[in-house]
DNA sequence: CGGGGGTTTGAGTCCGTTCAAAATACGTGG
DNA sequence: CCACGTATTTTGAACGGACTCAAACCCCCG
């Protein structure tokens, strides 16, 4: 039921530079002292992540929180009985985890690379250090956080509320703004970084499931998928699967 | 579908003085400085709620936040289907809307009175000139987000992933905390401020499927339902509910 | 006593699940 | 580069939990 596990090896150490980081302007970490960046430059530590590597595992002690420089992450929650959900992907110049640290306490969540991803740890004592000097820090973290609960609260309305169809083509809206490209055709193309059972993890439904729908969408003419690639030929038929309610 | 519209009517206008509130040293605006309580204390508004009338609706403008002095309130999410959720209760001490404040925007919830209860308003200004001079405020503000971010995500798993009976089960055991007195002969007794569409709304489920369930609990003796009264003869039938997993 | 909402009960349906097996993709080692 | 073993995805059939629709019931209040 858990899906990362294929790759019990560490993420190596890379090096990175944060003066020269690209996303220096579009992180929570933007606008610091060169002060600040420098000791940020010196105590963090960067690794390099392959496809289903843990940032952290849920139940650890949070010792601090991770940045990530590149690449893609997938925040994932397990109940008891084994069962789990994808809370949320995360992406360049996010930071992952800083729920868990504000909140003092151990780890909620889990978090693993989806593709090859390269994420610089933060330790706590710098964590605090920075969030001491600098209250325009923390202040983004609220913001971040507000609309993570934002989502979150979506999140439960929409699972409860609407069909795995519908959900499944709201999904695939939010994910053609990151990883979607329009041909000159007017044809939508995506390239996701999910296996078919993270979709399903993300829309709280079973793999089976999921094949079942993507075949749905294909037959009606909404879309097409080949492994990881989504080709959509019309976006307004897309566009018609969130309006129209279930019934008619 | 959606729950309030009995009273349309406006709430009552009260008095209520900050430096006696029972709520001084438990909200988040506990520690204040005299000064700024006095201000506080001249510029809220303050205002008695009966069951069913609004603090304040979904896609209003935010012009500012509700702290309860007293009594329990609903915070809904609904979708443009007219579905609704309830996403959580908020009780004495608490504040109510500081995310959408937070955030800047317009309510993204709506928020109503299940029982009749007091609560003072504070305007934008001013919440806004506290949270200025009252770094810790803040700071309370990110506390008290990351815990609802918590519980958030709890529901997401939850409600994907577990029976109607299970969560209903949890939901008793999450009320028995704040609305549960226990007799002498070790017999539990709930008081609810909930009805069942209340219930129905929190699980993300039918009243329907709500009414059957209660019947089955009963049949099972694990509780005893009559109007808002709960009664739960032993706590371990109930904690089984939710330690046993579905199927066997 | 007569509304009017809320709740309960009943019957039938459907969506999504479960379980099982086949098909496909993928990484690995020969 | 191909063959093999494993993991993922797909397909099928059957089940089941929760929903829908509808009617009866109840309780509170006027």
């Amino acid at each position: 039921m858990s899906r990362p596990g294929r790759f019990p090896s560490k993420p190596a150490r890379v090096s990175i530079n944060c003066f020269t980081c690209q996303n220096r302007d579009r992180s929570e970490w933007c606008n610091l002292d060169p002060s600040d960046v420098k000791v940020l430059n010196e105590r963090k530590l960067c690794l390099a992540y392959a496809p289903g590597q843990m940032l952290y595992e849920q139940g650890e002690a949070c010792e601090g929180i991770f940045v990530i420089e590149q690449g893609t992450v997938a925040v994932r929650k397990a109940d008891k009985f084994g069962n789990t959900v994808l809370l949320r992907l995360c992406h360049a110049g996010e930071t992952v985890g800083y729920r868990d640290f504000l909140a003092g306490g151990s780890h909620t969540t889990s978090a693993d690379a989806l593709v090859n991803s390269t994420v610089c740890r933060i330790g706590r004592g710098e964590v605090r250090a920075l969030l001491d000097r600098n209250p325009a820090l923390g202040l983004r973290f609220v913001q971040r956080m507000a609309q993570d609960l934002e989502t979150a609260e979506d999140a439960i309305l929409q699972t409860s509320a609407l069909p795995v169809r519908m959900r499944l083509a709201h999904l695939l809206l939010m994910l053609k703004d990151r990883y979607g490209t329009m041909g000159d055709d007017g044809v939508l193309k995506l390239e996701l970084p999910l296996a078919r059972q993270d979709i399903a993890a993300i829309l709280g439904a079973r793999p089976e499931t999921i094949a079942r729908t993507l075949h749905a969408l294909e037959n009606d003419g909404v879309a097409r998928f080949s492994g990881r690639t989504v080709i959509i030929p019309d976006l307004d038929l897309l566009l018609d699967e969130v309006e129209r309610l279930p019934g008619p």
